[in-house]
RNA sequence: UGCGGGGUGGAGCAGUCUGGCAGCUCGUCGGGCUCAUAACCCGAAGGUCGCAGGUUCGAAUCCUGCCCCCGCUACCA
């Protein structure tokens, strides 16, 4: 709406970004709704509300690690951030929301249901109550209020005050033990900027599998950049595919490759008795570094470890390099130095293991089978081999192909998300998904407002505008009610080589019979950006033809329309 | 508006709390090696540490002001 203090339009209901101001959402002048163009309007309603408040010399003594023997509960800055709301004042946090809603509906309170926020961390406990019935744990010994167990949370920084207010707050008034720590990541960023559907960014984790990259390079990227700090974290491609060749390809796979078919062509894949003394002095020097990598693990530096890590293969492979076991092998005298050499070198490769395995802990696996010699724990590692015979060597990791990095890439485009992106909104307000994790919003949904378009509607299109829509037939495999929405049907479609796609429609005034809609071919928009809905992601969009309410009909195409067929 | 985080060679980052030679990885260039998955080793180029001022023998680091980027700002999912 407009803004009440400036005239500004296209301001949201709190504040105005033009002149500052900061008003209450019933002020804005003619406001609208920026996803229908309807009018809100005002209603009462009664809501159930949880005392926060009551809780603030709780939440100060929790800060300040009088229940943790005055271990920090969470980094200096996410403190500081929460703290900002008790300095404020805590208001008492509104826990219901009326229909419709998903999730638990409040006993006794019709048409109320619990903010899901109440009810999330209840859920995570749940679920630890389930496993403690399954492996005949007792709960109560982690959750009562004088438990010595430890609690922690690893969360992103957009929901510290869930876990970091309300939830302690909650434990507390439940007579429950409050958590030990919390462990705070940034936001994740690609190649600079926020995930996007047309830069090819927004990528799922199922495009990156089928891309063929190996989930654990992940794994050690985001390790090589996260610390105890909740900073954001850029993917960026390049360095991604760079620094996983690198490291774990080039400096510590390449250990084990270059030096294990010595010991199998010599020695029979039997390693030495002992080290020589170059070797010892360089293995006492690695311990050190590795000793350090336990305290680094704990105190969540992972970036460190990482660090860690390369410094000690550049070592190892420095050692290497300036022992040349290949041309040890050229002078039948040197059996002995080779076999110390190679012996050392699997060794190390072990120890190195040792640093990943809470990072690559299936490549790991692999290279514990390798050197048949598994590593029980982090002291395991420490151990060198000696008279242990390994297996054969084969390669642990493929390299990543840039090729696939840029199928990834195609693969996550979206090319009506392109033209929507192409005339970016000036908006800052980001939307974030804080309940649901695993769902996947598009950043592109936000706005295409009426608002922000500065060319005036053409009266007609070219040919090439009309190209962009992805048209198809969509056979209906199913079709039903959706829970707790008045307007919608939930679609199932068989579009042919396109697979299943999942839409929901806002026909169902129109059509309340919808197990009879199955069978029927409908036309559908196959490259409409997906949209997350309240009730699941909604995969394209179904074409019908009328003003809306009862007066919509669904296109179709006669019988014999192959599923997926292009609509031209 | 308030608050939190950030700005360091071409890229990604450490270092800032506790002032003391500006460091790591990648990339680039040159050389070496030929065991190793175009892997490995040695060397080089490349940065007035966002800007301005201040404190100090000495500032990326401490202080003040400013600029820019990201995020949060409670009946947002």
């Amino acid at each position: 709406g407009i803004c009440p203090n400036c005239g500004t339009p296209d301001q949201y209901g709190d504040n105005c970004e033009h002149c500052g101001a900061t008003y209450a959402p019933t002020d804005l002048i003619n406001p609208y709704s920026v996803m229908s163009g309807a009018t809100p309007v005002l209603r009462d309603s009664e809501h159930y509300f949880f005392e926060l408040g009551k809780f603030e010399g709780l939440l100060r003594d929790w800060f300040a690690g009088k229940f943790t023997h005055g271990t920090p509960v969470a980094n200096s800055g996410v403190v500081a951030k929460l703290k900002e709301w008790l300095d404020g004042g805590l208001r008492d946090w509104d826990i219901s929301r009326d229909a419709p809603y998903f999730g638990f509906p409040i006993p006794d309170a019709p048409g109320k249901f619990l903010y899901v926020w109440l009810d999330a961390p209840v859920g995570y406990l749940a679920s630890f109550k389930a496993l403690c019935d399954k492996k005949h744990l007792k709960f109560d010994d982690y959750l009562a209020a004088d438990s010595r167990a430890e609690m922690h949370h690893f969360i992103g920084k957009d929901i510290i005050n869930f876990h970091g207010l309300f939830w302690p707050a909650m434990l507390h008034g439940a007579g429950f033990r409050t958590p030990t720590a919390l462990h705070v990541n940034g936001y994740l960023t690609v190649n600079g900027a926020k995930m996007s559907k047309s830069r090819g960014t927004f990528i799922q984790a199922r495009t990156y599998l089928d891309a063929g990259i190996h989930p654990e390079f992940l794994r050690y990227y985001f390790a090589s950049m996260l610390s105890e700090a909740p900073v954001d974290v850029d993917l960026d491609l390049k360095a991604f595919e760079e620094r996983v060749n690198s490291h774990l390809v080039g400096k510590w796979v390449n250990i084990a490759s270059r030096t294990a078919g010595f010991v199998h062509k010599f020695f029979g894949d039997r390693l030495a008795p002992q080290f020589g003394a170059q070797e010892t002095a360089l293995w006492n020097t690695l311990l050190e570094h590795y000793d350090d990598v336990a305290a680094l693990y704990a105190s969540g530096d992972f970036a460190e470890v990482t660090r860690r890590f390369v410094l000690m293969a550049d070592l190892v492979n420095g050692h290497i390099a300036s022992r040349a076991p290949w041309a040890m092998a050229r002078d039948e005298s040197l059996r002995k130095e080779l076999h110390q050499v190679c012996s050392f070198a699997l060794s190390a490769f072990r120890l190195l293991a040792g640093v990943l395995k809470p990072i690559l802990p299936a490549t790991v696996a692999a290279a514990e089978q390798f050197l048949a010699a598994p590593i029980a724990d982090f002291d395991d590692a420490r151990a060198s081999l000696h008279n242990h015979t390994i297996n054969a060597f084969e390669p642990l990791l493929a390299r990543i192909d840039p090729k696939h990095i840029e199928a990834m890439v195609e693969a996550s485009k979206d090319s009506l998300g392109a033209s929507a992106e192409a005339a970016p909104s000036p908006r800052k307000k980001v939307m974030n998904d804080n309940a649901k994790p695993a769902a996947t919003i598009p950043d592109d949904r936000k706005e295409v407002p009426l608002r922000d378009s500065p060319l005036p509607t053409p009266t007609t299109i070219g040919i090439d505008d009309f190209a962009r829509l992805d048209l198809r037939i969509g056979k209906v495999n199913a079709c039903e009610f959706v829970d707790g929405s008045d307007k919608l049907l939930r679609f199932e479609l068989d579009a042919g080589p396109l697979g299943t796609r999942q839409i929901f429609s806002g026909i169902r005034a129109a059509y309340a019979e919808p197990e009879k809609l199955i069978g029927r071919n409908v036309v559908f928009i196959a490259n409409l950006a997906p949209r997350k809905m309240r009730f699941g992601l909604s995969e394209g969009m179904i074409l019908s033809a009328g003003d809306g309410g009862n007066d919509l009909f669904l296109l179709d195409a006669d019988q014999g329309a192959r599923p997926g067929a292009t609509v031209r």
